[in-house]
DNA sequence: TGAAATGTTGGGGCG
DNA sequence: ACGCCCCAACATTTC
């Protein structure tokens, strides 16, 4: 076998499961390669914890392929072909990813190399359904979950079954004047070192999302349906970040979940439950397929009109986890120290930055998209927008949460508020969630000073769920 | 995948 | 014994 295939690696950083790889290595000696394309990306470049995620995940692939993975910065666009010729490779081939810049980016460079004589293989290797074959009767696509979920996508062909990764791999020779770079030299790890607060939290391998699912499959599982409601409970799966660079596939995780009701007795209501939420995921890159502004522009249209606060200081206090509201602190003090945040408590910290605050849920966006290991354009952007309410199948914008209500609702023992924000940790339950109730003596005893050793809420609960109602009737009136 | 305001019901205290 | 009021507890409506 002399021709060789070049295999393109993106967000499917595995080798099982990888329909695009298996025919790569199918085709001749292989070269894999991964090229940092922030030239392309432009606005959607890759956020800091992302940088990170896949720093460690290079590594961690390099590692299994003995050393023989190839690393480029710049536009793949120029860099690919380059590669071609230097290599004479017969193929190329990636898994399909759906942002839009990198559609037109991947149509531009198939056509250039198919006109070069090069066969391009594009296969589906991280959706459960291609966006395109989930649609209505009509032919349009669906807005509204429920009937996508039910009529598309369990009507259509079940995802297809996990493979195994090739079990032996010709490699091709390496050249030395390629312009392959080392991890070092890619530049993801910023300089400050924020990323070492994350690593103690993940394992950032293919390994680490099939401990991720296994853990997940054996333990959180069964209860999940309603356990996934409470921050404090181990019910989630983590899988977000593992799916979105493809150390995991979701028919991977799809398959995992077949035969558990019958072979181990988990209630079918968590399982459904379950895949329900891989099926939102599914929604999300629909929306996104459909609207490629969907990360900047409001499905809505008369939201383009909101009145949105522009306050840094608030901004900021959010950012930093110190609005003197726990669970919202809570929540984004989670999301800096570990690079994610549970399910429940992106909704809440995410009502309260737009109603409570009434600050621009792009602002949201960008800090989730910054800060998040699982930051992946389609869910971001769809689930922004489905809080602001300004999204398809969108929660109404009326549909303000209490951030103590939701606290004392799903973190009753303040498990979570304690785990994040310490210095409140001896306040009892009665008035953790809501301290500014508490008598001084009680606040005295809790060691708690408002205003310095932990401050007054930005704003009134009340006021500025008031405020917010007006601004969206002025809206729906205008 | 809310919350607050408003409406309704029914049991018990009490004159 | 009876009507009246109070007010949980629950249901409905509204944003």
């Amino acid at each position: 076998m002399t021709s060789v295939a070049i295999h393109w690696f993106r967000q499917d950083l595995r080798l099982a499961d990888n329909p695009a790889l298996s025919k790569a290595v199918e085709a001749g000696r292989l070269l894999p390669i991964y090229i940092l394309d922030d030239d392309t990306a432009g606005e959607a470049r890759m956020g800091g914890a992302s940088r990170w995620w896949l720093h460690r995940s290079l590594e961690a692939l390099d590692r299994q392929l003995g050393g023989k993975l190839r690393l480029y910065r710049g536009k793949a666009e120029e860099i690919l072909p380059q590669l071609v010729k230097i290599y004479d490779a017969q193929t190329v081939s990636w898994t399909r990813c759906y942002e839009p810049w990198r559609i037109k980016r991947d149509k531009t460079i198939s056509s250039r190399l198919e006109l070069a004589g090069c066969r391009t293989i594009r296969l589906n290797g991280s959706l459960l359904w291609e966006p395109w074959s989930i649609k209505k009767q009509d032919g349009t696509p669906y807005k509204v979950f429920t009937p996508f979920y039910r009529k598309g996508c369990l009507q259509a062909p079940a995802p297809a079954m996990p493979m195994a990764a090739p079990h032996s791999i010709a490699f091709c020779a390496a050249k030395a004047n390629d312009g392959a770079l080392s991890l070092g030299d890619l530049g993801l790890l910023s300089k400050i070192g924020w990323h070492d607060t994350l690593e103690p939290y993940w394992e950032v391998s293919e390994k680490g999302g099939a401990d991720c699912l296994a853990q997940f499959i054996d333990g959180g599982l069964d209860g999940y349906k309603t356990g996934r409601d409470f921050p404090s409970l181990a019910h989630i799966s983590r899988l977000s970040p593992y799916l979105h660079f493809g150390q995991l596939s979701p028919n991977q995780v799809w398959h995992a979940t077949e035969r558990l009701a019958e072979d181990q007795g988990v209630p079918a209501a968590d399982i459904d439950h379950f895949r329900s939420e891989l099926a939102w995921r599914e929604f999300s890159y629909s929306l996104l397929y459909y609207n490629p502004d969907l990360p900047s522009v409001p499905i809505q249209a008369k939201f383009a009109d909101f009145e949105w606060q522009s306050d840094e200081a608030l901004l900021k206090a959010w950012q930093s986890g110190l609005t003197g509201v726990p669970i919202v602190d809570a929540g984004m003090r989670e999301l800096w120290q570990t690079g994610y945040m549970h399910n429940r408590v992106r909704m809440i910290v995410a009502s309260f930055l737009i109603k409570n605050l009434r600050i621009d849920w792009r602002q949201g966006e960008a800090w989730f998209w910054d800060t998040l290991v699982d930051a992946d354009l389609a869910n971001n952007a769809a689930s922004w927008q489905w809080v602001a309410g300004c999204g398809a199948d969108a929660a109404p914008f009326f549909r303000i949460f209490n951030p103590v209500l939701q606290a004392e609702k799903f973190d009753p023992e303040g498990i979570y508020i304690r785990t994040f924000v310490p210095e409140l940790a001896k306040l009892p339950n009665k008035y953790l969630a809501r301290p500014w109730e508490a008598p001084s003596s009680t606040l005295q005893e809790a060691g708690v000073t408002p205003g310095e050793s932990y401050p007054n809420p930005v704003v009134d609960l009340k006021h500025s769920r008031e405020m917010a109602l007006e601004a969206y009737k002025r809206l729906s009136e205008g």
